[in-house]
DNA sequence: TGGAACATACCGACCAGTATGTATGTCCCG
DNA sequence: CGGGACATACATACTGGTCGGTATGTTCCA
């Protein structure tokens, strides 16, 4: 039933937010009840727990928010070195203050759940696997085409260019400040030239 | 009197341990008492609130952490770029794989409470620009000396270097592989390097 | 020097509020 | 008319925080 595919859409959406605003833990459910109108009844319906409405947070909606806003963008045509420095540039200049302030969805999940819930871990730990493998990939083709040094090893550099934008991320969401995002994925851009031939 | 030191110190510290595995908002003040055989009532005595707490264990015990694991480390004789990458791969040796499940109790911290909480993100802030500084003093030196390269500006360069080690901690923690923090870290002490002469 | 006045450190029962989760009832569509 | 899709009311546990009270000094003046 279409109704019921709504309810529980709007219960993911909401439960997004919330979480991405207080972290899974202090997230509330009857919060999310409240701004979706939805009952608790309801929800226990569509989820029989708060940790598995938790875990279908990540594989719905935050998978689609990384497929959408990095896997797939790095994946134009174009030099490897020169499409990555777009993406990051490009996000640079579209984030908004809030979601500096809010930082990284996945990356505040993997730094509040990942010690505490396997569940939670297993599953971010399959997004930032896709994620390093996207980059990964970007580097091979970059050596295929000459214009990456060969002697990089692409796995490892996609490993830390990965862990270095988090690092960004997190610097500047606790800084609170654009400025320091921006000299910071500077930073990360050198780093990126350096790869080159 | 001695013992309300001691009775103050012994709550910190339990503090510290609840708030590196379970956050500071997950963290339970009747943990804690329990923990150290205090009693609610003392507890109140010497913090007015669970805020001041968490407060108290950023100003003390972590500020004195870092002074110690990586302030004072830095500080040793030699090539500035020699040196901090001796820091880094010490701290890889040592590292537990409990710490690295953990991650960075200031970052962690960072990530949770500086979207919702002033007074901890100024503190957390306060830490990490001792951190950068102390950083930028290195390749600063390393300038002068005539080892690191005159075109990098110094001070965004231990942005980046800072952003980098904590997103390597935070990738290795959700991935729970100490393997991965080498690799990654491996990432970090090529960066160094390209900043050599 | 002895004792009243006061301060510090601590005790532990208790509070209101909130959390997730459950049991049962109702509605409505195929 | 059976079952999916909810709604309502409630259970239970736990949270941070408060409050009246106590025990052990410390100070200071007669």
């Amino acid at each position: 039933m279409a109704d019921a595919d709504k309810t529980r859409q709007a219960l993911l959406e909401a439960a997004y937010e919330e979480i991405y605003r207080n972290g899974f833990q202090a997230a509330s459910l009857n919060t999310i009840l409240e701004r979706t109108g939805v009952t608790k009844g309801a929800l226990y319906h569509h989820f029989s727990s708060k940790q598995k409405l938790g875990y279908a947070v990540i594989d719905e909606i935050i998978s689609e928010k990384l497929d959408r806003e990095w896997l797939t963008p790095i994946q134009q045509s174009g030099h490897p070195i020169d499409v990555m420095i777009d993406v990051i540039q490009l996000a640079g200049q579209q984030i908004t203050s809030q979601q500096i302030d809010q930082g990284c969805p996945l990356n505040n999940l993997a730094q509040e759940m990942s010690p505490i819930d396997p569940g939670f871990r297993q599953r971010i730990d399959h997004l930032y696997r896709k994620w390093q493998q996207s980059i990964e990939k970007l580097l091979r083709d970059g050596q295929q085409d000459g214009e990456v040094k060969a002697s990089i090893n692409p796995a490892d550099a996609a490993l830390f260019i990965l862990a270095s934008l988090e690092g960004c991320l997190g610097i500047a969401k606790n800084a609170q400040s654009i400025d320091e995002l921006k000299r910071c994925a500077q930073g990360l851009v050198g780093y990126l030239d350096s790869l080159r031939c």
